[in-house]
Order: structure tokens, then sequence, then C-alpha cells
RNA sequence: GGCGGCAUGGCCAAGUGGUAAGGCAGAGGAUUGCAAAUCCUUUACCCCCAGUUCGAAUCUGGGUGCCGCCUCCA
């Protein structure tokens, strides 16, 4: 089977064929960097880069284009209320989104183009139409005209006559009295006092949100590309209107495949900044959920489908995790045991570079041969993440048994089945961007007042003293104790006692 | 009102015609003075009704509930 992905643009799964064998180019909408990316951002985000990765690793050589929106009223609204810049809000979101997305070890963009520097692009395409009849100019603005553009609706599944009935009572405020039809749109706006604006043909202005997509896919991939990305609440009207620009301009249809993630919930209701329910990617970060954590949680679900975000959820995501981060470890080049030395899971390499499938044990191909069918079944990460699981299953007691210091295990995680086991793993996982991460949490407390090694040597000791005269309650406190300061202690055959901070 | 989507065990979530993956939580057992970890075992008539079929969670029709888009939004 080959890759099938459900395509927007015809309401059905199709299978995947790129323009050009081999290659891949993919569009995908970035954000408007008025603020912090949340949760939703992090579900898009996670979502295509686990795309991006599959493609590679199936051996298509990728070019992924992602924008930033740095030219927005939300912008704008943010510079007046900080009394500082639309260049100066812009700077520090796109540092901010940067940061947010390494740590979610999401793979950046082979290109990150910004609006603010495609203005050249965006006022030729805008001409373009133009010249074509698509837009009028209006009070300084430039529309499209919906109506001239045959095929206007065909993403959305909307119909412009109905709409245009239903839109007829709607607020005419003085930007809707301009259009011809209420669905028509700003190619271009015309600035008004005080606002930073940018020279065109058209006067001082800047362009309106759709055309900028259009013209960066056109300049930095062509007319024609494979795959356009965006979250659900994108299709109407950003993506519509992108079409229509792209289309009417080109005579070419813009993308051959439309793929739209589903929303994260909060309460059953879209996260969104307008209802406050969201919670940004860095809070959630901070407050102690390990990166690997939100991506497990973000792929235990399909792609397309709600995603309810609830805290019982996220520590089913996170004791998931604890589980596949220790068998990672273990299958880790880094040596077994130790806790340090994260893989390096930025990068990922094409399968076939990787190691020849068919050099595996059967149990193995059979493993893989079920990862490769669940993703090629659009995506479907959360049954290749059973695959993960059970691949993970005997490693994750091995990894654990040597924590403790079995020796047996030490013997035993040499072996070459529970090595190749481990490779596998790694290779899959990587396909996720899943990588091993350190021991998550537990900040340093000692630095706070916490006990000092030696004062628990001395209370381990204690304990040791407490049981061999049988005094378990003693002991016992003495355990209660100690892990009520986060202290855990393992006792291990020979009556010896370890104990991890 | 228009368009689209979803309803599977305590929770999350796969499965699109042949008697239900996986994760979390729970239960029982082994082990342990206790605990942790580990190992074994175990927990579902798939929203309702009708229909098609030898056979349906899976197809068809109807119903109910929930969500998204139609304004900025990943």
């Amino acid at each position: 089977m080959t890759l099938q992905l459900s395509n927007t643009l015809t309401r059905s799964v199709e299978e995947f064929r790129p323009l050009e064998p081999g290659k891949v180019s993919i569009y995908c909408c970035g954000v408007t960097v008025y603020d912090l990316c949340h949760l939703g951002h992090a579900r898009s985000y996670i979502n295509w880069d686990v795309l991006r990765r599959y493609l590679i690793w199936s051996g298509y050589a990728v070019t992924f284009v992602q924008n930033y929106t740095d030219i927005d009223d939300k912008i704008l609204g943010r510079a007046a209320e900080e009394g500082t810049s639309m260049e100066a809000v812009s700077e520090r979101n796109i540092e901010a989104f940067v940061a947010d997305m390494a740590r979610l070890n999401i793979l950046p963009a082979d290109r990150m183009p910004r609006a603010t520097q495609s203005l050249g692009a965006i006022r030729a395409l805008i001409q373009v139409l133009e010249a074509k009849g698509a837009a009028y100019l209006a009070d300084g603005d430039v529309y499209f005209a919906v109506m001239k553009h045959a095929g206007y609706g065909k993403l959305s599944g909307r119909d412009l006559a109905e709409q245009h009935d239903n839109a007829s009572g709607r607020v005419a405020s003085e930007e809707e009295a301009r259009k011809q039809h209420p669905f028509d749109f700003a190619l271009w706006k015309g600035a008004k006092p005080g606002e930073p604006s940018f020279e065109s043909p058209w006067g001082p202005g800047r362009p309106g949100w759709h055309i900028e997509c259009s013209a960066m896919v056109r300049e930095e991939l062509g007319d024609t590309i494979d795959i356009h990305l965006g979250g659900a609440d994108l299709v109407f009207p950003h993506h519509e209107n992108e079409i229509a620009q792209s289309e009417a301009a080109t005579g070419k249809e813009l993308a051959h495949y439309w793929l739209h993630n589903g929303m994260v919930n909060v309460g059953g209701e879209k996260m969104s900044k307008s209802l406050g329910n969201f919670t940004t990617i860095r809070a959630l970060l901070d407050s102690g959920v390990s990166p690997m954590t939100l991506r497990l949680f973000v792929l235990q679900a399909h792609y397309r489908k709600p995603l309810d975000f609830t805290a019982e959820a996220l520590e089913a995501a996170a004791t998931g995790w604890k589980g596949l981060n220790a068998a990672l470890g273990l299958a880790s080049p880094a040596a077994p045991g130790t806790t340090g030395a994260s893989t390096e899971g930025a990068s990922i390499t094409p399968a076939l570079v990787a190691g020849d499938p068919s050099d595996l044990p059967k149990e193995l191909a059979e493993a893989r041969a079920r990862f490769v069918a669940a993703m090629d079944d659009d995506l479907n990460t959360s049954a290749a993440l059973a695959v993960l699981f059970e691949l993970a299953k005997p490693l994750r007691g091995l990894a654990n048994r040597l924590e403790r210091g079995d020796a047996a295990a030490a013997v035993e995680a040499t072996s070459a089945a529970l090595r190749g086991q481990g490779a596998l793993l790694l290779e899959l996982a990587g396909v996720l961007g899943l990588k091993q991460e350190a021991l998550a949490g537990a900040p340093p407390q000692e630095a706070q007042g916490g006990l000092s090694d030696a004062a628990i040597d001395a209370l381990v000791e204690e304990r040791r003293a407490a049981k061999a005269s049988r005094d378990f309650a003693r002991a016992d406190q003495i355990r209660a104790d100690l892990k009520a300061q986060g202290i855990e202690l393992v006792d291990k055959p020979g009556g010896v006692t370890e104990w991890l901070r």
C-alpha cells in the first residue's frame, strides 16, 4: 500500500501521488505573530512535522515552507498597547515560536518567509489579478471579486448564491459597503492615518491576510504544489480565498492535497483566545509537562479529529511516555542505564539509508510493516504508536531492572535480538519525532533547602538498623518522610538500599 | 439557517462487513517485612430505532446528543 491522505478538497481519502516522482512540495500556514503559541498550534505543527518526517523517511525529498504573518491588525494592536512597533512585537514572537517548536522537536521549515519580506511578490500577484479583472479598487482598498471566479467555494463546500442571501442582512460596516459581494475580501488595504504602511501602486497600505500565502507559495514553490496544510479553522475563508486568488492568477490548481488538522478542545470547546481557555506551549512545558509527553498526547489521536485537552488525558500520556522513554533510553546509542544523553532527534534519514528492512528478523519486519500500514492509512499515528508500545515493552522492563542494578539485566541487554528491537524502536520513534528525554521534572531541590546526600545516607542507615531490629514502623516512617521530600528509596537484593532524588 | 465532522469499556483512543489494537486507570496473582519496579492473568453485546446481509461497531434510512466553520483563528 502507498500513502493515503484525506483531502479536504475532494472530501475523500486519496492515494498520494507527487507532482514530480520522489519530490514533495509542502506549504504550511504558519502563525500570526502577535502572541505566544498555544496548544492548538502545538497540535497542528506536531502533526505536520510527523507528516514531513514520514515522507522523508519514506524516501521523498521534501521542501517544506511555512510562513510568518507579521503584518496584521492584532500585531498593530499589541504594538499600540505596548508602545512599541509592529516589528518589535513580531520579532519577539517569532523568537518565541522558534524556541517553542524546537522544544517540541518540530523540524524547522526549510524556508520561513514573512509577509514583510514578500511584499514584492504580493504586489505582483495583486497586479496580475487586477489585469485579469479579478480584482477591483474601492476607496484605496483592492478587493478580490468572488463572483468573477468560477469555482469559488469548492474547498469549503459553499454556494455563493445561497450565502449571498444569508449574508444580506449582516452588518454593513464601512468596509462591507465597499464590497460588491459580502465574500469579497481585501487584497490590499489602504493605510489609515498613523498606521505603518508600505508603498504600492494603489497608494500606501498593507496586504490583506490571504494574499501573502498565495504570493509566498508561488514565489517559494511555484504555481502548483503537492500539499497545503493548515488548521481546520482555516478552510474558510482563508484557504478558500487563497485558492481563488492563486487559481485566478495562474489558471492552475494551487495544491493537489489539502490537509486540515482538528482543533484542540477544552471542555468540549475549541481552544481559543476569545474564550480565554488556552494554555500556551511554554506555560505547559514550564509547568513540568515534558515536550515528548505533549507529543505523545497529540499523536495518540488522529490528526483530523478534535482533541480534548484534559489534565487526566495528559497525565495518562505522561505515564505512557515514561515507559516509552525508558525503552528508548535503553535502545539509544548512549550507554544503557545512564540518565543523561538524549539522542539527537533533530535529523531523520530515509529508511533505505538507515537500513534495509529485508535484513530484519521476521517479527521485527512484521512490526515495521504494521507501522508503515498505519502511517499509510492517513497518518494513523494512534495505531502506529501501538506498534511502538509493543516494541518497547520488553525493553522497558529491562531498562527498569538495569536502573535498579540488576546484574542479569545487564547481560540480557546485550542480546542481539533486543538490540535489534531497540534499534527499530528508535528508528520508528524518530519518524514520529519522539526522542529520548533525560529524566523529566525533578528540579534540583537541594539548592532550596532539600536534604544533603549525607543527611539522606544517614537516614537510610538508620532505616537499615530499624529494619534489622524489626522496627518496621520506624523504617516505614523514614521512607514516608523521604518520599514527602521527593526522595524514593529502593530496596535491592542483599539488603542494599538505594535512593533516587 | 447553510456547510462539514464526531458518537467504541472508568478515562484517552484505533478498528470501515466475519464475533473489538494500544495507552492510562482498576482487579487478582507472583515477588517484597512494607514500598517501588518487574512479570503473569483479567475488565466492552461499540448512542437509539429500523433495514440490507449467512454475518455489521463497520453499509442504508431515521432519530438523539456533541463539536467545528459561516468574523480573526492552528
